[in-house]
DNA sequence: CATATTTGAAAGTATTACTATTATATTTGT
DNA sequence: ACAAATATAATAGTAATACTTTCAAATATG
């Protein structure tokens, strides 16, 4: 069986999670932790206890809390890029490349046995709640500049490109596909939290309802 | 001349600071700090400071600064709805008004002199940068039936009703006006901090293109 | 003018986000 | 197999934050 790492931008940590036992136990550990306590509750002196070592240890993996989180989210990027390149392969049409993407954004996230350390239902979850907080800080230029972002904006790109293929005179296409992305993890939100902020019901249908709502938007939106 | 005062949820406050002058000062002084050092720099003893006052005078107003926030907050989009209702008296068609909404979300914020102590300019950077942090904590649904999304609510209410009259078999109006108003402030954010996100370019004609983004987005998906 | 209420001043607490030091494991090269 | 290098654990310490408490002084209100 192949074995699947991501290359992720060094500036995300000090040393390497994935290479040693530790660093995987930092990361399983604290997707647990961050989905269970919330991003602000989430303390390396809590995660410290939860693997059985101290906060020191893990500033040498990494910087501080916001670095990790960024490493996280990051990672779940990367992964969705990845499972978006699997659902386009072969497929001719942009607009079934493109169908097949916001299939890919929408669907439930379940555990990929192919990352072993790595929850993805709850890494979802994380993204969900926390994304808006790797941007939304005083730091973003520089972390920008450090590349940070690169996994995102990675993945906004490719389907960009889609959209230019489907309609070249349409002026927004970053604009939109940033907008999907964010809006889908939103509706996701208000449906469990402000459900009169969405007209998604929190039922089995969600996912479906969701890929319809982003497949009427962003078709409608690029529709010459 | 009339004066304009804002009936805000009463859970927002533990005294109202609309009433005396120390509580008008922590308003007008808290919109210019949080807007010059960011929410996480900002502490209610930064304030007292600055407002030649103590931490424990401004605690009486507000519980924490997690609710000034919230109050901030609320007031600009009771502010903004009121200035969506002047853009659309008198208008016949609800096309004409959805237009008028969307022209209010995406023009410039100027300082309206009807509202002394609320520097309004100010004021929109402090939505476009904390907005999220008012819901994305582990207080939400707290927060919610305590009814501190009213204002949020109430707008979107109001212009989901506008699309609604356009098109009776869209099904997602409350979850399109949501994503509208968010990704405006998203990409207002994105085209000063992270260009490749949007289209939109940082010049002199940047509202006219958010608001031809969101006319496109919000028009084409919703025509019959 | 007496009383209630609001504010100011000062000090105190638990927690957080780190940093530093030193000792003990563990890995690695030869 | 063993010395040297490196990683980790244990412990302690610091400045800042997000509050709370107490009490006295000022101010407003009936």
């Amino acid at each position: 069986m192949a074995i699947l790492t991501f290359k992720l931008n060094e500036h995300l940590y000090l040393r390497d999670p994935q290479h040693t036992k530790l660093g995987q136990n930092i990361i399983s550990k604290s997707v647990a932790l961050i989905d269970q306590l919330g991003f602000e509750q989430f303390t390396f002196k809590k995660l410290a206890k939860e693997i059985d070592s101290t906060e020191a240890s893990v500033y040498r993996y990494f910087e501080n809390k916001h670095r990790l989180l960024h490493y996280l989210i990051s990672w779940y990027w990367s992964w969705l890029e990845y499972k978006v390149e699997l659902a386009i392969v072969n497929l001719q049409h942009p607009e079934e490349r493109l169908k097949a993407c916001l299939r890919t954004i929408a669907e439930e996230k379940k555990f990929d046995p192919s990352f072993e350390f790595v929850d993805e239902e709850a890494l979802y979850r994380i993204v969900v709640d926390e994304l808006d907080k790797t941007y939304l800080t005083k730091w973003v230029d520089l972390d920008n500049k450090d590349g940070l972002f690169g996994s995102f904006k990675s993945l906004c790109k490719k389907i960009a490109g889609i959209i230019q293929e489907i309609n070249p005179d349409y002026e927004f296409p970053n604009a939109l596909v940033s907008t999907a992305l964010l809006a889908s993890k939103q509706q996701y939100f208000f449906l469990s939290h402000l459900p009169s902020l969405s007209n998604i019901k929190q039922d089995k249908f969600k996912h479906a309802k969701l890929y319809e709502f982003l497949e009427t938007l962003v078709f409608n939106t690029i529709k010459k």
